[in-house]
DNA sequence: TGTACATCAGTGAACGCGCGTTCACTGATGTAC
DNA sequence: TGTACATCAGTGAACGCGCGTTCACTGATGTAC
């Protein structure tokens, strides 16, 4: 990866891939067009395939970049809360499972948004959508002690995705942030002793 | 709810919305569409409308429908587990996240399925999808032991839901099952003792 | 520094297609006498 | 039991619309001399 200048073409690649990032989240996959993408790009749609060979291409690039600015999102919450005192699992549900992120679907996390959808989905976007899967799990072990068990870091993110589309899904405002906060109350009592 | 004899049309409206309920756990809300649910109910597309006020107050009656589903192939899975002596906590993970849960996506959990793509449906579909949602909870609040607190049930529903979807989205069909399988043993290990 | 030309990124009209929805009609079922 | 008519469920053609994709073109940028 050089690092040689950005060229015009790269610079609207990049915005249309930052655009489609944020529309997976907020639309899903199946609710993201084109045309939509390429407007909120500041572009027009007929320009869309010298970047992209497809619109499945396009999906499989922007679940990557969710995923890149959701690590960078996580760290930098994870570095605060720590600095704070917490402990990195505490920390690490405290901001997965934050009032914050349950509001932020356009730029939380991609696996919480999509999961559902990813088996659905052609075979670039689900092995795309297959690594933010496997990268979420890598981030919740590194949050563990050293020496836990796999297993342990597969199950602690099956919670928190869990619990953040349940509370999305659960009815209004109310009652999703009061399940959200039971959650996260109920599993830092569980782990964080 | 009386029990007047079943008219033609009940029974084609029946027929409609089982092939819906399926058909939105095999290809999401998003991907399921009037013409392709008619046909495999039997019919031509043009009768839709004398069932149906609209695609989505036919949604709302699927995902209900699958949710009763649900609920009948889990009471049975439960009573059978636990004349062979599980727990009842027990008997629910082992049955949610069995090896066969995961491949059958079409007759699964509805939440399962659904879950991330909730929030982004009309008023009439996310209200019904809630009630699944807290039916789901309902359920699991029953397996526990009595007086369990119940955020309990909320954090156990989260990593079951979790669980199966991250387990479908984690890449192949091994990938899928090994994932499940070290969750539901981790699961098992933390809560049946 | 200035001119001539090639390359490139983006435009906007057009394509075929499938969607949700409407509607005039048909053929079967049920009711009245 | 048989005939005449009303009701009803389902048919299939048609609608407007937005989708993903293609393409001939334009205007700006970069290169050669």
């Amino acid at each position: 990866m050089t690092d040689r200048p950005l060229s015009r073409r790269d610079i609207s690649h990049e915005r249309i891939v930052d655009a489609a990032a944020r529309a997976i989240r907020r639309s899903g996959y199946a609710g993201t067009g084109v045309a939509d993408i390429m407007k909120e790009a500041g572009l027009t749609h007929g320009g869309f395939y010298a970047h992209f060979e497809s619109r499945d291409a396009l999906l499989a690039e922007a679940v990557a970049k969710a995923g890149q600015g959701n690590a960078a999102w996580l760290d930098h919450q994870l570095k605060a809360l720590s600095r704070a005192g917490a402990s990195p699992l505490r920390a690490l549900v405290e901001s997965y499972l934050s009032d914050a992120h349950l509001a932020a679907t356009e730029s939380g996390c991609v696996v919480s948004a999509l999961s559902s959808e990813m088996p659905r989905q052609a075979p670039v976007v689900r092995e795309a959508s297959a690594m933010r899967v496997q990268g979420l799990i890598k981030r919740v072990q590194a949050a563990l002690p050293a020496g836990a068990e796999p297993a342990e870091a597969a199950l602690i993110a099956s919670t928190l995705v869990g619990a953040l589309q349940l509370s999305r899904a659960a009815g209004g405002d109310r009652q999703g942030k009061a399940m959200l906060k039971s959650v996260r109350e109920a599993l830092i009592t569980q782990y964080d002793r």
